[in-house]
DNA sequence: TAGATTGTTAATCGATTAACAATC
DNA sequence: TAGATTGTTAATCGATTAACAATC
């Protein structure tokens, strides 16, 4: 009854980006018929080392077993429901050319919790299209949308001109989160708005600079 | 004549990574008709310290000006030359699927240092097609390719099993650095080979956490 | 010159690694 | 039990922030 005094232990950025990539490495190993696996050898077969392999897990919780190690089937479903995988956020798509397009094709929205339920654009050839058995809807249909379908996290692939007024209005509409593909800058416009971007160019451009950082060490 | 024994800085992954949002507010500033810039007011629109950018831009020189701030043009400018945005690199894209040929379709390589001189798919469906003015060739011609052509980076957006083999062909054959959109776990795989993967599904994986995290917040 | 703002050194903070007692 | 490996505390390392002298 009376709520306990809940531990508020904010888990870093940097430990939440691992989570996926330890995921990844359990579905190989459960994969291949491993069953249990020490945090010494997932670290070898990850490239990192095992105290922060300890360290990151006990973030969340006590999943290993002194002497033996971790169990993989666990830890695996353990990482997903963490990650909040298990859940089902009705999602919408702005935006549906070559990029939106792609990210709705690409992924699988159910199987890491998001149940794409909507898919917008303005363009008129765009518009009545079907992707993956969703018909491509005006925008200017959206507002009356998110009032009878409540979506929790949009997808942004529109230009980045168009991303502050229709980010606005689906915060006003409840909308939870956005995974930006955009050029416009949305983190901190909102208060506990979760915001997750995907910079391809800046991506591309770290790219460069390594490769520009390799020859300059050569020519040392 | 003699080699001056070059500094050998190495500059943290941390830096690198934010220079191409630096570059993002300064060419919107620019495009404003702003000229000059204090760190303090770029950490303002930014949300960083002042002390932050001044570090980070320490790394590769002195740009600022002491009573005065940045030279907004010259500080954009320096940054690309940096990032290395101003060569032009041939690169191949591999898989011309929903994701490589949005890919190829969404960004202007050119831009920002890279030269798309091929697109390799191995769906007898894909191949022929065009997209960007290049057709879209049998990946079976893709090492005769590259022994005429020499691309130095390859964009990977086949499918992870054949992930391993085609990039160790292109190791091979002189490519130095893979722009990697698949689930394949390159890193560490080769020495002086730079890899920047976007591994899309974690990046989505991570808003569902903070979704979750949102909620668990407000239970509270 | 006085005011502003840098470049840079020092202090703080956070994240990673090492060590080891607890325990399966 | 002995051996292995965790969970956790302490030590180290690196990155961010603060402070301030240099200087435009």
């Amino acid at each position: 009854m009376a709520t306990t005094p809940s531990k508020k232990p904010t888990i870093s950025t940097s430990v939440i980006k691992r989570l996926p990539r330890y995921r990844r490495f359990l579905r190989d190993l459960r994969h291949d018929g491993i069953t249990r696996i020490s945090s010494k050898e997932l670290a070898h077969r990850m490239n990192l080392t095992a105290s922060q392999i300890r360290q990151d897990l006990n973030c969340f919780g006590g999943f290993g077993l002194q002497g033996y190690g971790y169990n993989v089937d666990d830890l695996y479903r353990e990482i997903g429901t963490i990650l909040g995988l298990d859940k089902c956020r009705p999602t919408i798509l702005l935006g549906a050319g070559n990029l939106g397009k792609a990210v709705a094709r690409q992924l699988d929205f159910q199987s890491i919790g998001f149940d794409l339920i909507g898919i917008f654009d303005k363009a008129p050839e765009i518009i009545g299209r079907e992707i993956r058995e969703i018909t491509v809807a005006d925008v200017a249909t959206l507002e009356d949308f998110c009032k009878e379908n409540h979506p929790e996290a949009a997808i942004l692939c529109v230009p980045r001109t168009q991303v502050p007024a229709l980010a606005d209005m689906l915060v006003e509409h409840g909308v939870k989160g956005f995974w930006n593909f955009s050029h416009c800058d949305l983190t901190n416009r909102y208060d506990n708005i979760a915001v997750e971007s995907v910079h391809l160019s800046d991506s591309l451009m770290t790219l460069s600079y390594h490769l520009n950082a390799q020859q300059d060490s050569k020519k040392k």
